[in-house]
DNA sequence: TTCTGGCACTCTAACTCAATGAGTGCTAAT
DNA sequence: ATTAGCACTCATTGAGTTAGAGTGCCAGAA
């Protein structure tokens, strides 16, 4: 909203944000007139931090101290003097393999969001791909003991999903087999919801003259897909114990509260549904990420894509005073890589 | 090693660390001689006090402040006057509910963990069962591109593994049908491991005259099993983030160094190799555990067992002032019902 | 105009000091 | 054996003080 920032004020706000970041002590006059290169006394740098001041980018926690971003700051710096670091080759390299495209889904999030909270000691939160597409491969039932039956299904060719079913009666395993072998002859590569779909439909119009290898085969899928559009857990978190880490604020109160947030699953949902879309990092501080009670805070966040489409968003929570120029693009290559290991 | 406790002195020393779990503040002689029922002037009170003392049950942080008990009294505490609370109905109902037989091992001692952990509102630690007996139900073949497999066994009736191998060669699916057929007719219901040694047997022993069915079964079954006897990680934690709730301490380097010890993975595992012989509950109390510079910390451990034969150790870890009559029994319980969800 | 040195001012962090009071140990009386 | 009483110790608290960091502003230099 004020006029444009002039250009030494915006090296020093930098230099401001870079001094805070690397050691959360606020940044006095002299101090930044030392470490900027200009030939500035410290007088004229308070000048321009009284400047600063006024547009409510720094702020003095009080009179004799020096400055500290806010939330403006923050995001000033961010959005346009931010000089973000390329990954290390050997980072990268440890990156590639531990995102190994022969896992499964789920391992593959789990390890993505481990990672990113390992590498930016921060808290790594992950949403769980919503299954936009569900291609049935394959199809095995086993009989277990006492009317149970252990159904085991391919889907999107790699991810392997097993339940136990509980049937109104027995089967034997020819009767199971015979089931199996039909649903893999005919649904085979067809979406699951199409084939559930198309069970019933075959089911009511055909009530009577049906025969008995369809019949169990209509009964056990039945049960099969049913149970598997139960709705899971929407996203992780991995690594809080990382947050407690920062503890030099030593403010314990304000890292339950954030813990907290964890509990209400909902309002960290409704932002990681945001992100979904934007794609590339996105980055929130303080209170723009609409947790109440979260103040110095920072969410960083980037969806991870299979051919282009957004499948779901890989992230970290931390303090506000973070290190973003590393921090964004371990989120960013991580959120790439893990897309690249999905799509096979 | 010293006579006896005095029946009154072990009553006030029951008292006093009940008193101490409940509001974390060391007890003077004047509460405890209120809150007893015996009527006992608080001088009297103090005399037992001090006698206690000399036998190093409790101790005063500093002269003018109440006592609290030592890690020995927090141990004779536990070992003869802990008075367990049998878990409530809805407790007991919930978790049966939770450790619901019809899942996973995986899936179920996680489950078990994160139940203890949020039921007792400390870390939950548990330990992942050794594979002792993994006998082959059912091994399926998928062909994927690119000369990959998808492999998926059936192990001890309900275990679903699956993983992806790299093959020299691409196989059609025909050829993994008839592998995996070969497979389920001649090895279903035998033990992994013997499968293993068999079929390498039989590799060498026939090698020119081997039929190409056999041949591809012993291909891919060489690669399926040699990579399940990969180690993976041998416990869990769960809820760490309980701990720092416990943060009235507001001792924040404490608590950075309990989180300290989950990363040496070491120590905890050893811990509860140490446990899994024995049976029902263990109490740790404080170096008792075994860990450096982990003072005031308790680990309460029970082992799980499916048939008398203990697979793994089930526990908590948090601070020592807990209340152990709520926290023993569903350590307890949960054991005994994971071990029989394990069982089928 | 723009910058700088200087100076008065403010406010926190650290320290001392004394008062408070909780809790103890001891002793003499019951 | 138990208790009341008393002297003693020591953490905690708050007030008062100081030291120093940092600011804002102004007047003079560039």
């Amino acid at each position: 909203m004020p006029e444009q920032l002039n250009e030494r004020a915006a090296l020093l706000l930098k230099k401001l944000v870079y001094s805070y970041i690397a050691d959360g002590q606020p940044v006095g006059s002299k101090k930044l007139s030392d470490d900027a290169d200009l030939n500035i006394s410290s007088a004229t740098v308070r000048n321009v931090m009284s400047g600063l001041e006024k547009k409510g980018l720094i702020v003095a926690p009080h009179t004799s101290a020096g400055r500290i971003p806010t939330e403006q700051g923050y995001r000033l710096f961010v959005d346009s003097m931010l000089e973000t670091e390329p990954l290390s080759k050997s980072l990268l390299n440890r990156l590639r393999k531990e995102l190994d495209p022969d896992q499964n889904t789920d391992a593959l999030i789990t390890q993505a969001s481990q990672m990113v909270s390992e590498l930016t000691h921060m808290a790594g939160i992950i949403s769980v791909p919503k299954a936009s597409h569900a291609t049935l491969r394959h199809i095995e039932f086993l009989p277990l003991s006492d009317r149970r039956i252990l159904a085991i299904m391919v889907i999107n060719e790699r991810e392997v999903q097993n339940r136990v079913l509980h049937m109104q009666r027995s089967y034997t395993t020819i009767e199971l087999h015979e089931a199996s072998n039909f649903l893999n002859q005919n649904f085979s590569g067809k979406d699951v919801f199409e084939v559930r779909e198309s069970l019933l439909r075959g089911m009511q119009e055909t009530r009577e003259n049906i025969d008995a290898i369809m019949q169990t085969a209509i009964e056990v899928a039945d049960a099969t897909f049913s149970e598997s559009s139960q709705a899971r857990d929407e996203y992780r978190v991995q690594g809080e114990a990382n947050l407690v880490r920062y503890g030099e604020t030593a403010d314990t109160t304000q890292l339950t509260q954030l813990l907290e947030v964890f509990d209400h699953k909902r309002e960290i949902l409704r932002l990681l549904d945001r992100c979904i879309q934007a794609d590339g990092v996105k980055v929130f501080i303080g209170n723009e990420a609409g947790f109440k009670g979260l103040g110095d805070c920072s969410v960083i966040t980037a969806p991870y894509t299979v051919k282009g489409e957004p499948l779901g968003v890989l992230g970290v929570i931390g303090p506000a005073r973070i290190n973003y120029n590393k921090v964004i693009p371990v989120v960013d290559v991580t959120a790439k890589l893990l897309g690249d290991a999905l799509s096979e």
